[in-house]
DNA sequence: TTGAAAGCGATACCAC
DNA sequence: GTGGTATCGCTTTCAA
């Protein structure tokens, strides 16, 4: 019937002021040991655990952050373990620093609504934005509150103050360079979506590592991550270039279908034509051959953006981050 | 400078009293057309948005719930989609009910003290507890502590107050019957793991059918649902009952190593033997042949969960859930 | 219908 | 090192 006891009662248990006991909750300085071992006793009898709520009133803290995930319906959500991948990485970094993970998914008009009271209705400390496309609404949102905040995935064309991302553009030209190394010449791209950086900058290093080779990198057909526009896309590759000897597919769920064009084609892989995909996720594996792939560090993504927030929540200074890609050698490339 | 406008500074600049103006943000009753627009409008002009931690603070609500995810190493989380699937059904609900979702990953040892802490901190109204084995510490946390809550799967031998599942035994008797009624008669399954409710349920539907078709339910071997124990498990049947006809595999991600071990083996799917698995994820469609399989509502799973977690915060009375499971027909079986 | 004032449970400052 | 007290921003009771 007590309900929870307060520091009020931790405080007349141990017998002391309301202060002291706080000290102790808090282990601040100033604290006879007498005191705090009484102290420390009435709480644990009490099994007393501050009230946030009223902590948070005059700290101004909140011992939380927030993860939006957006610019995407929630199917790609659902679908990616990506978001799940980072989420873990994210909670890893967040146990560490004991804070807790408020998540917001989606982006509708409502939602970004919904965001912005509460970013100002004070509940959290900072804000974690992923995966969005340039213009995704959150993004200026979060960039204009003042509050702490950290995007994951660089937007494109946009430089945020922070944000953590993989090599994207690294990964792409080791991709590649590896394929030149094996003596292919004409090699082709299955891209992302151009209008998110992933996909610009997987293109990029593309031709980057092509131009540098002196080979020609107008083998190209465009997709959006999906599985149906991979079909597309390669379909059409092999329509226009017949003779191609390897694809670089910007995803494993891109390759994965290439793989299965290519078969249905009658050509071999890797023999007649090389795939490499990006991303390596367990479907890599599990493909017919097995997928040689770009891994990027998913969840030190996450990890390494629960970091920075915490740190800027500090009121420490810090600078963006791009995390090294590597490339995975299995059977198709 | 002014930092958040209070509800002091709106009642101010509304001409009207504190008490006035917070009756019109909370809109209860008692305040005249006249004032209740010009708060609104100092509202808007001033963007107020109510402090969240002082509002608690007396109302000992906190317009949010927790959603703990345990019972398994961060590594399940990472790979299965179906947290995420159920996270948006969650995120669906909540967006309705306007609450906000904490998401507590893992369930180490210290987990288990943070999540215990996090209950009694006053920051939740409501938690919801997604797929433990029967012996996760969290559930009994959970079920002790006097805050309303919600078990998504039922945890073996246990009734929980309130849950939602799938109706994992019906899905598997579907399967099975289908199969027996396509003429297969030495049917077998890979079963999930038996220490959690899935794994027992859908053997229980396979035991069930079987024996109420008068057909042997003896050709079992058991996986935990990892590609690398349905590996196992194949070979092991394919080993010790060379001539069956059909296998039932408790997990789509099983079912795609099972085509691939018979595959191997020189059988035809589903001309030789039939494969049925369970969940129907994304991969379903894209295995070869594409895989027979029995659907169940995930999203649903996770939106039923909030919503009657919403009902139990506002001191409504719920019973538990079983949604309905659904055999999707392909070309496996 | 409205205003004034009493708390909610903690922290933090200021004397002692 | 310790205790008393103002204060955080809001809701809610009580009188008017």
């Amino acid at each position: 019937m007590a309900g929870q006891p307060t520091i009020e009662e931790v405080a007349r248990r141990a017998g002391v002021s309301r202060g002291t006991a706080s000290r102790v909750v808090n282990n601040a300085a100033h604290v006879s040991p007498r005191a705090r071992e009484k102290v420390l006793r009435a709480v644990d009898e009490l099994r007393y655990v501050p009230n946030q709520a009223a902590r948070s009133l005059v700290t101004q803290r909140h011992e939380t952050v927030a993860l939006a995930i957006s610019g995407m319906d929630t199917q790609d959500f659902a679908e990616h373990p990506f978001f799940s991948e980072v989420m873990v990485g994210i909670g890893a970094a967040l146990a560490e620093a004991d804070l807790e993970l408020l998540l917001v998914l989606g982006s509708t008009a409502r939602n970004v609504d919904q965001l912005r009271r509460r970013l100002s209705s004070h509940r959290v400390d900072g804000v974690m934005l992923l995966s969005l496309h340039g213009d995704d609404p959150l993004y200026a949102l979060v960039e204009r509150a003042d509050i702490p905040s950290v995007i994951g995935g660089k937007p494109l064309g946009i430089e945020p103050k922070h944000y953590v991302d993989a090599d994207n553009r690294g990964g792409a030209r080791q991709a590649i360079e590896y394929l030149v190394h094996n003596g292919r010449k004409r090699i082709a791209t299955i891209t992302g979506p151009l209008d998110m950086d992933v996909g610009v900058a997987r293109y990029d290093g593309f031709r980057d590592a092509l131009n540098a080779a002196g080979l020609p990198a107008n083998r190209v057909a465009h997709g959006d991550f999906s599985p149906e526009s991979a079909a597309r896309a390669m379909t059409k590759l092999l329509d226009k270039y017949p003779t191609l000897d390897a694809v670089f597919a910007a995803a494993d769920s891109m390759a994965s279908v290439a793989l299965t064009v290519l078969r249905e084609s009658g050509r071999r892989v890797p023999d007649d034509v090389a795939v490499v995909g990006f991303n390596d996720r367990p479907l890599a594996q599990h493909t017919t051959p097995p997928l040689t792939t770009v891994y990027q560090p998913v969840r030190s993504l996450g990890y390494e953006m629960a970091r920075m927030l915490v740190a800027l929540t500090k009121g420490e200074s810090v600078s963006s981050l791009i995390l090294p890609t590597k490339l995975v050698v299995r059977k198709s490339a």
